[in-house]
This record gives C-alpha cells, sequence and structure tokens, in this order.
DNA sequence: CTGAAAGCGCTAACAC
DNA sequence: GTGTTAGCGCTTTCAG
C-alpha cells in the first residue's frame, strides 16, 4: 500500500479511500492510485483492516454443521454462500459429526479468527459456554436443533407436527401396525419425530408396542437387518415410519430384499435423492432447507447489522408428499 | 492479551509464547496465564498474529468449486476440512456456477482475506491471471479439470478412458446404435468423455452418428423430452452412455416415461444416489472424489510446506460397477 | 528464560 | 479534498 501511494505521488490515506470507496476522493486520483495498484498488482489485507476498523467486523461468518459432504449440511450452506456473498461477507464452515467437544473446540476456533457471527446445527450438549462468546459481541444463530441453557435465535422445522402428519396418514390408509425407525434417540430430532409418531398413535388409540420400534445407534448394515427381522416376524408392522433419510433407505433395502416393498406401506423424513424414481416412488415428509437457511441468515445478519432485541424463533413447515409408497393398504 | 499479561503478572511477550507453546517458558508461568486467560475468556487473535509473523501464513486455504450444494463438491470440500483440520488450517469456500468471471472475482476476494493455498476446479478460461499471484508467494492447484495458459499441480480423473470403458462395455453387449447424452461441450470433462466415446465407437468401426448425440446446455424438462424423442424415433438408439449424474438422471427419466428402462442399456458417468436400488439398478463409471481430494490436498500442502519443484499431474482412475441396466442387450 | 521496543498493513481521528 | 500521526493485537528482534 505505501508502494501504492509513492507510485501514485499521494500519500496512504488516499489509496485507503480509493479502496474503500470513499466519494469524496479526486476522480483523478481515484484513477492513478487504481492505475499504480494494478501495476504493483496489489491487493488489500483485508484481515489487517479489520483490526484496526472501529467496528473490529471481519465480515466472516462460521458455520458448524452436522457434516458438509451431506446434503442437508451442504444446501444449507451454499444458501448462507449466496446470502453472505450478497453482503460481502464470507463462510468458514465445519463438520461436527455429532460430537459435542468438537463443537466447542471450532468455536473457539472461529472466534481466534474473529468471525462476526455463528451458525450452529449443534450436538446435544449445554450451550452456556457462549455466554461469554455473546457478551464479546459475537452474534449466534441456532438451526436445526435448539440451544440448551442458553438463548438464541433459531431456527427449526415442525419435527414433531412433520411426523404426525406422517403417522396420520399412514392411519387414514387403515394401517394399525406402524413401526417407527429412528435415529439415535439423544439426537433433538429424532426425539421430536418419535414424540410426533407417539402422538399420532395416541390420538388414534392404539397402545404404543415397543417391538414395533427401532432405534439408534447402529451401522447402516445392522439396520437393514434389523428391519428386515421385524418385516419378516410372525407379528410385523403392515407400515413402517422411517425418521431419517439415511433410515428410510436402510428401510428401502431391507423391505427391497424382503421382496415386501409393494406389501408394507412406507413414509420417510427428509429428501431421499431420485426417491420419485424408485418403484414404488417413496412418500416423504420434506424439509424445507433452503428456507430454514434463508430465515437463519436473516436473523443472524440483522444481528450482525446492530438488531439487538429479544430472541426470536421461526418454525418451518415440513410437507408431506404422497408418492405411492405411503398409500399402500393393509392386507387383511 | 495486554490485560492478561497484567493479570498473571507477566509480560506481553511470555503471553504469546504460551499460547504459541514455545517450550522454554518456565511451567509456574505458563499456567499462571492460562488461569488469567481463562479468567478474562481471552482469545487469541490468529488474523493479528498472521499480520506480524514472519512467513505471513494465514493457516486458510480456499476452495473454488463448482457448486457447493452438490455431491461432487461437497465431498471434496469435506475431504479438505479434514486434511486441513489436522493441519491447523482452516478452509474457505465458495461456488463458480460455471461462470468464468466468477472466478476471478472470488480468486481476489480470497487472496484480500490472505489465503495460504488455492484450489480451484475451474470453468473454462484463462488462468494466466494467476502468475502474478503466484510469484507474490500464493500456493495454487487444480483440481477436476486442468488450469489453461498457466502451470499448476492439477489433479484430474480417467474422463475419457472411463468414458470409453463405458462405450466399450455396451459394445460387448452386442450394441451398435449407442448415444451420447452430455453436458455443454465447452466443459472440459464433458469435452473428454466425449472424447472416449467416440474413440470407443472407431476402435469399433463404427461411424460417428450426429443424430445419436445430445449435448447440453439445456434445462433438465428439456432434456427429457428430447431424451424421450431419441429413443422414441424410428431409428432409436439401443444403449445410451449418459455422461454426467444429472444427465444421467435426465436419461432415467426419459426411459421411464417411454417405458423402455429395460429395452434399452444405459451407463452413467458419476454417482447417483441410491442408483442400486433403482429397477434396473444403474450401471456407472464412477470418479474416486475422496482419492481426488486426498491427492490434491496432499500436493497443495506440500507446497504451502515449502516443496517447489516442479508441476505434477495426478490422475485418478474411474470404475465401472455393472449393476443391471448397462449389461441389457440389444433386441434385434 | 524473560522483557522492551519496533513494526506487520491498515484505518481512526484530527489537522491542514 | 488530502495528509499526518497513532495504534488495532500480535510477533519479531535483540538486549538483559
Amino acid at each position: 500500500m505505501r508502494e501504492v501511494a509513492a507510485l501514485s505521488g499521494t500519500s496512504l490515506k488516499t489509496v485507503s479511500r480509493v479502496f474503500n470507496e470513499v466519494s469524496t476522493v479526486d476522480p483523478e486520483l481515484v484513477v492513478r492510485v487504481k492505475k499504480a495498484a494494478a501495476k504493483l498488482h496489489y491487493t488489500p489485507n483485508m484481515t489487517a483492516g479489520s483490526l484496526r476498523r472501529i467496528d473490529g467486523r471481519t465480515r466472516t461468518i462460521g458455520l458448524l454443521l452436522e457434516d458438509i459432504s451431506n446434503p442437508f449440511s451442504s444446501v444449507l450452506h451454499r444458501v448462507f454462500e449466496n446470502y453472505a456473498r450478497e453482503l460481502g461477507f464470507i463462510v468458514f464452515v465445519a463438520s461436527l459429526d455429532e460430537e459435542a467437544d468438537r463443537e466447542k473446540e471450532l468455536v473457539s476456533l472461529f472466534i481466534s479468527r474473529r468471525v462476526d457471527g455463528l451458525i450452529i446445527a449443534p450436538s446435544t450438549s449445554d450451550h452456556s459456554y457462549l455466554k461469554p462468546e455473546v457478551k464479546a459481541g459475537i452474534k449466534v444463530g441456532f438451526i436445526d436443533r435448539p440451544p440448551i441453557n442458553f438463548a438464541a435465535d433459531s431456527v427449526l422445522s415442525t419435527n414433531k407436527e412433520g411426523s404426525k402428519d406422517a403417522v396420520d396418514h399412514l392411519l387414514s390408509f387403515g394401517h394399525k401396525r406402524i413401526a417407527y425407525i429412528g435415529d439415535q434417540p439423544d439426537i433433538y430430532t429424532a426425539q421430536q419425530r418419535y414424540s410426533g409418531y407417539k402422538s399420532a398413535l395416541q390420538s388414534a388409540k392404539i397402545p404404543l408396542n415397543q417391538s414395533m420400534v427401532i432405534q439408534g445407534p447402529r451401522s447402516h448394515e445392522d439396520l437393514i437387518d434389523q428391519i428386515k427381522k421385524l418385516v419378516t416376524s410372525s407379528n410385523a408392522p403392515t407400515a413402517i415410519f422411517a425418521s431419517q433419510n439415511l433410515v428410510t433407505v436402510a428401510a428401502i433395502r431391507a423391505l427391497r430384499d424382503a421382496r415386501l416393498e409393494k406389501k408394507v406401506a412406507l413414509i420417510g423424513f427428509d429428501e431421499i435423492p431420485v426417491g420419485d424414481l424408485l418403484d414404488p416412488a417413496i412418500t416423504l415428509v420434506t424439509q424445507d432447507i433452503r428456507a430454514m437457511g434463508e430465515k437463519s441468515a436473516e436473523l443472524l445478519f440483522s444481528r450482525i447489522n446492530g438488531y439487538d432485541g429479544k430472541v426470536r424463533q421461526e418454525i418451518i413447515p415440513t410437507t408431506l408428499t404422497a408418492r405411492g409408497s405411503g398409500e399402500i393398504r393393509p392386507k387383511f
């Protein structure tokens, strides 16, 4: 920057003004400075700039997601990227893999990079450790799962209601023996979805039968085996509610293996890629991931831009799309 | 940091030494400093640190990928995340969406953040603009597609050979009328795959028939329509080679709509999620995305860590997996 | 083994 | 409209 000032015959400050698009600079000087900068291949150093800048902002946000190679996380990432780019922000992302201590580790890593905001799709854990950070000025939002022992903006899906919708749908087709296959029950979303399942059964006055419930954690292969055992047992379910995408895929594979895919109804929660190309096509309850991301970005940036009001919680509705597998009637 | 020094009764420099794990500090002081830091919720400011640090490194790399919400990009991202995390590096990612000018824009954005290295999955364009940046010390690597007018490490797949394998496979099942459906032909990988298709036909002494070739860009729906027209025409192909994942999905949909999915053979290039659950299961040529990412990270970090030898190009082999759709014989 | 002074590249505050 | 000086939070250099 000093060299640019020298070459263009101006001062440091003028160069700074030019690159910050301060309007009060002589247009002729602007041209001279830009020419000199181009000649020297000068690129402003944003990190140095934010050091002295009065608000100390780095125009950087951090995303802590479950696993950025899975579609839920990577679509969220993309939505944030678009939103951030508009505003001149840049995005750091890291994967938590359901490990609670990694969350803290990454939060402090991101804070050491002085991110302006943080979005967390948390593993279950206590979030009170964030209090001093927020006091120090960092903005925090939660997505997919709410914070624990800590107040912050959050964006969630209708996990419980969507699950109840799915099970109600199966009930409306005459099913009475409906299995629940789900993720490990310490995960918030898994709890909520299980709770929706139970609530639907209760409304229909069907007692909960634990032999119809399979919950993780287990390997994909184990899960397939277990579902296969369940659907071929003497007291098999006539319908399955699979409460997560990988679990739904396991259910599809198990039904295929048992040649029951057209006999036993199946509704899954979450998107399955090309689920409409399967035979039968898979009836799904899906989250509006883009809407979740948009809303979450909106809430975070409103805080970064100065909003300091009360904590907000947004609930994004899920949608049931009937495509075949969920409309199979029980055989008597 | 000054406050931490004051509270622990030491100097700035000692605090710095403690956080940089310099071994020559009195253990008792280390404890005192850490205690003071915890009390004040002090987190070192890495960005400030790299400003004065002798190598000027920020321990940050930037990834410019096609679209981080698609699996190819997000799996690469994940591989880099893991590799970078081991080394204390953090990763910026952005999506290019096949827009060449966005590439330059993002490169200079990342450079203004002073990334130590850059990995680019480029849209077709001239890369000589990177020369001054490399001279200035930034390390650059290419993935998926090679640089143009510029020398840098790159990691590619056997696009041409893998495509030839696919078409050879179809030929070995007796097909003579094999269609090529592909991406827009200005994309490097699309060119290579088309070239593999032509080369296989040539080896089999089958003349290239342009009515059997469909290339983008077009919308998913248009593509489906066009494939449907092709397979139901009087002179329809008995087999299809689809040279990219979205294109393969379009081909599957088109064949379904025409009820020809068990009559016309299909091999796709690239992974299709749950492709094995379709009926017929889809025969695919797949890239080893993880290996590509690993190798690419290895090359980039070797340069960041001082390697300054000649430019390297790594070719990662693709694999053909027969699963049904590619083993349908032509009906005469 | 520890500390004081200088300075990384930039912007803030204030003068001109 | 433009330049000067100080200082952001840290690491370097070098003296003790």
